[in-house]
RNA sequence: UGACCGAGUCGGACGGUUGCGCAGUGACGCCGAAAGGCUAUCUGUGAGGAAAGUCCGGGCUCCGUAUGGCAAGGAUAGCAGAUAACGUCUGCCGAAGGCGACUUCAGGGACAGUGCAACAGAAAUAAACCGCCGACCUUUGUCGGUAAGGAUGGAAAGGCGAGGUAAGAGCUCACCGGCGUGACGGAGACGCCACGGCCAUGUAAACCCUAUCCGGAGCAACACCGCAAGAGGCGGAGCGAAAGCUCCAUAUCCGCCUGAUAAGACCUCGAAGGUGGCAUGAAGCGUCGGGCGAUCGGCGCUCAAGAUAGAUAAUCGUACAAAGGGUUCGCCCUUGGACAAAACCCGGCUUAUAGAUUCGGUCAUAAC
RNA sequence: GGAGACAUACCCAAGUUGGCCGAAGGGGCUCCCCUGCUAAGGGAGUAGAUCGGGAGUAACCGGUGCGAGAGUUCAAAUCUCUCUGUCUCCG
């Protein structure tokens, strides 16, 4: 399995802000290219205003399920030399909200930011 | 059977597949000359009763030796006990509520002092507006006595009745309430009895008084690596031939005092990042004993998360709750699992919480 | 994770030794003047939230309201406690 490697400084996250973004229902995908990575760095924001630590705690592990899927798929997301950031929205933190659902929007935001190609 | 009261337990279950954190194992795989390192694999383990709010208490760490002194500030408030400690808990006392099981109470002091009591009312801690009574007077009235009555107010000078009086008044008396003194019971809060005099509103979650307790900051504490560079400091006065001594200032260092330390291959500060702190503890479970109980003691067994942008998810199946709809009352369909997730650790409190379940008790009704 | 501060009308806010307080003041709003018409400026004025009564609408009357709920007090925006929300600081 391949490792996924986070953002960790704050700003970083700050930077990601100001970048190209595609907003879809439930994430907004925020990307930057950074060339000297070897592997693609992901940060997951889910804001206190939305919810509870359990309802935030949720949703970041759907949003991280939805990628790792994405990866898995062999689309090769993971070896690109790129800053993701996925934003949930308040749509995500409703009660019956799937990984099918966060999956779908990523992978449409990715394809309008011309990260993935349109395969289908 | 119905309506309640008290104490406690659980709080989604079982299984399959794909994944995550931590610990161990660790290749015949990869890196390396080697020592060794990394990884696959496999094994184990992985949120709560409130993890929450951060409202108290403690451990732990640093600040200055931490029960040095003073000032300031804060907390608590029936009595006795439990405890490491507490504002917590237990038992008892008192008050209030309930037919009852039982529940609730920040429950010291207002004869140490100060403040406040708006409006209304004559008057708010001090009293004469009306009224009542007496005297004077030609009438409106003036002077005096009086707190029983009126009116105001949350509160009007203990309550109520009788005697008494010009009218009245604890002025006197009975009962009740409060206060003081004494005897008895109790470990104590207090209870009970007798006597005394007749008093002196409320507010201390106003200042305050009394008693007891509290040094400050917090794991983003703190220690080490990074560490070498870098920044800042090494002052002034007096005595002395010099070494050195004394005083002041400065810094560590925080309200003050007292006290300690400080400078040459010296002292202080010191970023990102990393490691430790960090999981054996006032620990849990079982059992025996002491105690009404909180809880304490003995013995045996167990080791049960440790992340750091932060680990428990996704999906499928089986039953089981819950909600809505349909129904031929057999059941079927749909939705979908209360409150809410560790972040140094414990003891409490408070707040949120669908539902399931155990034990003990009270009242009412019916039957025997 | 830890430490603190704040909340008053649509907005900004004054008021906290408890009392004539449901609210000072400003913005806003309405009307008038000015202007060819606006803006700016000048002048005047109103209600202030919500529930009930009353009602065509309003005037009017009553209750509740200073983030919410309890408590102390005769009396709470003010004092005490518990919750809710917003903001700030510490690496």
């Amino acid at each position: 399995m391949e490792k996924i490697f986070t953002i960790k400084s704050n700003s970083t996250f700050t930077r990601m802000y100001r970048s190209k973004s595609s907003p879809q229902g439930t994430v907004v995908v925020y990307v930057r290219r950074n060339p000297n990575l070897k592997k693609a760095h992901i940060g997951i924001t889910a804001s206190k205003k939305q919810g509870g630590a359990v309802e935030r705690n949720r949703v970041r592990r759907i949003i991280r399920e939805a990628y790792r899927t994405l990866v898995l798929e062999g689309t090769g997301i993971n070896d690109m030399p790129y800053y993701f950031v996925f934003v949930a929205r308040t749509k995500c933190f409703s009660k019956n909200i799937r990984m099918q659902n966060v999956y779908n929007d990523m992978k449409r935001a990715l394809v309008e930011l011309g990260i993935l190609g349109n395969t289908k």
